[in-house]
DNA sequence: AATGAATGAGAGTTCATTCAT
DNA sequence: TATGAATGAACTCTCATTCAT
């Protein structure tokens, strides 16, 4: 990392924008996690250390403890929220969607728009696997936890076929996750998805959900 | 003495079974590789230490760095081994096949038997992810090749739908994966995937990969 | 925000039963003393810290550097109390004796009932050795002084032996420590003295003590 | 201390007079252990940093760990070494005496010779009492294993006075302790033992131990 | 071909203390 | 009279790596 060249950080400004609503404390907080994120996303769990968040956070070491009791507590802490976001958008984009095929469409298409736009969100979360457990798994679950409800739903409503829903749910997780590692992060760290891949994609999975009768 | 805190963990036989064949060095090589593959399974990368591995090798600290030049050079090594480890024993598996069914079915099973064997051989790759991200894009790449041969082979006999056969290799792969993870690690580690899962992902990815005028 | 690690012990109350008679600041530091009287009583000076002081006294870590200056003064403000509270029971305990032998058995007796009670009163003042060595030698300066007067007098009187009053004084005190150390502390902390031992060094005493031309 | 100011040490010799007969570790390990008595001699085992000990055994602070797995080990190991020393000191320096006193005398005297010649020694073992008490009360049992002994046979040969010898024992033992600190330590440090104290603590314990009807 | 010994940079964490409010 | 927030120096300990033998 760059960042380990020891430059004196940007010099906090305390009056910021959403300042006036939260207590110094709470903003003090807040830029934490942000630095966290930030750090990360860039390197390995172990290559991220406490120096460079709380220099980007502008605040001391001690500081830090004041906050967190651990390293792993504010990796925690960023694993959540990471997963919260990207929950709340997948929900906010499949809204209204009437057929399986527009619900897959939309989700997928946000997701990879989402990996685009963050793609440090990626790293952090796939690392939590080796650094905490239980955080990684959490966020698979609650994340399939969606996607059961709906799957099981299309069944029972002859739209999808009937298999294990779980199974299916992770089948669809994984896919997405490898495929946007190949074409977003691998090409570059900025790239989009060809348009193409995408098609092939959702018709792959179109036809891989559509009970028999329907094709 | 340093024999305090830690003694060989293995006294070290110098006349194993395959040994007459190699040279000692290459014996020696090979203990290093072999405690390494264990190491790294079992934390993370960089809770593995050359002491450890050395110890297990039954080695001294020095004479490591007479057969690798660094702790990451070792690691790569240990990545392309396993990776080509998993190739035989798939490309085995579904020699003689004739349908992509049945090349499916036997490649998935076969996968799933591989990750029960060797449940580190999972940690250890994705790992790679973060330490050697050459390492970990190489050893996708090479399985996607095979199996876009394969699939770009059933487009052209009309046993597949034509699709990005690229996006469809990792789309499997990811999916074979993230289900390994789910019903093999995360079910105490020993587990054993439930049937009713394997049949309900081959059915997703049978009907995903049919031409629509054969259903 | 730090109250995640740790809230306040005690939810404190302003209207305690000797309340009235101090003002609000002496109460304060009162809770200060006796907080900082447990916690050095369970620990080392070092491993004492002031964020736990001020946590059993349930005020914020500002408010301590109001009464005290550092965490040597409250130290010290400890040792002084507590030699004091101990001068004080012992001075009663003798009161009324007669004989040079009533004395010290009175004395070492309360002494012991003492070191039973405030096992940790102990481990604080032998601290002060290597903490604040004035303070330690202070209380026992004024330890031995009483002592001192109360052996010339039994010398004038015939009823000890003519030896340096000062040494004997400080005999007695290391004698009594050691042994209370020993049979209270040591063994298992709420230990009371064992019958034979007391009368074992009574007895001691009782002859080194004794003029010669008297046994 | 003022030894925290990093001064660059003292170039080491690595041909010292007995150097040929240790290996290069050995040799090294043995400076770690003169440099830490050194250094917990002079504070508080807290304020003594594995900096310092290895600044001043002339190696850099990763070798420490080759020696000692951590600060608590090493300073065991310095304890252990000192009652060692002074276990042998006295029992050389009493060997021949023939009457009880003259034991006595000796012992003493020796005792108070080496706390003159090793200061630090006192304050090294009494801080066990905070740091490890384990190896505190293994000390005096070690010391005192051999007083009672002897006083044993003193009581079996009606030399002695009959007593609980191991009570005795350790009122020697503190009656030593706080005499040597009182007239020794707090006098500057480099303080002899006035003749007339001794002469009254001898005194005091000989009378003490003496049969009744052999005075 | 192998080892024992040493290195030194860097990590996470703790804590007495200060100060604006 | 009291607090919440922040500081920064100091600490123990780990580890990949080097090198003389």
């Amino acid at each position: 990392m760059a960042k380990r060249i020891a430059e004196p950080a940007v010099p906090v400004q305390d009056t910021e924008p959403d300042g006036p609503r939260l207590t110094k404390g709470e903003r003090t907080r807040a830029r934490l996690v942000a630095a966290a994120e930030e750090v990360f996303g860039e390197g390995t769990y172990d290559e991220a250390s406490i120096v460079e968040i709380t220099r980007r956070a502008g605040v001391s070491q001690g500081t830090f403890y004041l906050y967190f009791p651990s390293k792993l507590d504010i990796f925690r802490e960023v694993v959540r929220d990471l997963g919260h976001q990207l929950r709340m958008r997948l929900s906010v984009a499949v809204q209204g969607a009437e057929t399986r095929a527009e619900i897959e469409r939309r989700g997928f298409i946000e997701f990879f728009t989402f990996i685009e736009e963050h793609p440090e969100m990626y790293r952090i979360i796939r690392q939590a696997e080796f650094v905490d457990r239980d955080s990684y798994r959490a966020h698979y679950e609650r994340l399939a936890a969606g996607y059961v409800e709906g799957l099981s739903k299309g069944m029972a409503a002859g739209q999808v076929r009937v298999m294990d829903p779980e199974a299916v749910a992770y089948c669809l997780m994984g896919l997405a996750e490898i495929i946007g590692m190949r074409w977003i992060l691998w090409d570059g760290g900025g790239g989009r998805m060809p348009k193409t891949v995408v098609e092939s994609i959702l018709d792959f999975i179109y036809h891989g959900l559509l009970p028999a009768d329907r094709s």
